[in-house]
DNA sequence: AACTCGTGGAT
DNA sequence: TATCCAAGAGT
């Protein structure tokens, strides 16, 4: 990939010029630049920024986040999807207060043994905190180095991956190796954009880049199609008794694990109300939604109704309008159902 | 190596 | 509406 060694330079310059501001880029500290880096797997900037903020209100220092109860935490990280993100990243605070002492490990090889951080991830806490000369490759990285060097690999296999990791390898400045590896990030996210739709005319590399020169920007990067979505349709119980809702518990392992939600089940017509022993009073539909996984997509019908004893299995609980807000974490995939419970617990 | 794991914005 | 897919990691 002799083309990437030409982008060193110019892509610096331009970095310099265009590097949007951002909370973890004025103070790279590596608690800080850790966290953000963990956050933004898999997800937008945009949809990071107050999470971050609010989480280094809550624990400024990794010894906060290592004593943090884990409620909280999913409260923290509520909404923004990749749940284990957020154990691994308190699991990794405490291999850091026991391992390191509290400090924040300064190797590459420390720095990738934490949970939660693969290849990617200590590339980037490395050269952004520690300026050490590791490459971060992500899917910027990978897009840019592809079109850049006219290569029609498909990006998404690991040979791919190892192949630019290899190629940035020789060529990272020693000097500057963290902006460089956000500059190639930073030209992915905002000039060589995805689906056919890159802005060549501001690109530091457009003079030399063959996929450019070839017209080709359309047809790469190549990436391998991805597997059909899975439809489960589901029934979403909202129970309701005195101002408060059921909530259960979801699994330790697998989707959401750990985090909270109104009891659901395939609609297989199963009655899950007798089912769980509730004294079945008539319930009503309430409401529908649909719910859009990666690998899964939940079309929901909602029923519900006051029922007339408190009593519920064990490990589910009633909340109330205070504790939906401040303390139990519930995903995103229920979000359709929030006014419907908000105008019931609001009559009492 | 293939699957799993969230969410929401852009097109 | 349907599809893509974003600063990936764990299993």
């Amino acid at each position: 990939m002799k083309e990437l060694e030409q982008l060193v330079i110019p892509l610096l310059v331009w970095y310099r010029e265009n590097a949007r501001v951002l909370p973890w880029r004025s103070d790279p500290t590596p608690y800080g630049v850790w966290i953000s880096e963990i956050m933004l797997q898999q997800t937008r900037v945009a949809a990071v920024l107050d999470y971050y903020r609010r989480f280094l209100e809550a624990a400024p220092a990794v010894a906060d986040l290592a004593a943090m109860p884990e409620d909280q935490l999913m409260k923290l990280w509520q909404g923004l999807g990749y749940y284990s993100r957020a154990r691994n990243l308190q699991k990794a605070a405490r291999q850091i207060m026991e391992t390191h002492g509290g400090v924040f490990p300064n190797t590459y090889e420390e720095i990738r043994a934490l949970s939660g951080v693969g290849d990617y991830t200590a590339g980037a806490i490395s050269s952004i905190a520690f300026h050490l000369p590791v490459p971060a490759v992500d899917g910027n990285v990978l897009r840019v180095a592809a079109r850049v060097c006219g290569d029609s690999s498909d990006i998404t296999t690991p040979a791919m991956k190892r192949k630019v990791t290899q190629a940035l390898a020789q060529i990272i400045p020693l000097e500057a190796p963290g902006d460089f590896n956000q500059a190639m990030m930073e030209l992915g996210a905002t000039v060589c954009l995805p689906n056919g739709a890159p802005l060549c005319e501001r690109c530091p590399a457009a003079p030399f880049c063959r996929a450019f020169q070839e017209g080709r920007t359309g047809e790469l990067p190549v990436k391998a199609a991805k597997k059909a979505r899975k439809v489960e349709v589901r029934t979403v119980y909202l129970l309701f008794c005195q101002g408060r809702v059921a909530l259960r518990r979801r699994g330790p392992r697998g989707l959401l694990a750990g985090l909270w939600e109104y009891p659901n089940e395939l609609a297989d017509g199963t009655d899950w109300p007798a089912s769980w022993g509730l004294d079945t009073v008539p319930l009503e539909r309430l409401g529908a939604g649909k719910h859009i996984f990666t690998h899964i997509e939940w079309h929901m019908t909602a029923m519900g109704g006051e029922l007339g004893s408190a009593d519920l299995p064990e490990g589910w609980v009633w909340a109330d309008r205070r504790e939906l807000r401040d303390i139990y974490a519930i995903p995103n995939a229920f979000q359709s159902f929030a006014q419907v419970v908000a105008d019931q617990l609001g009559r009492f």
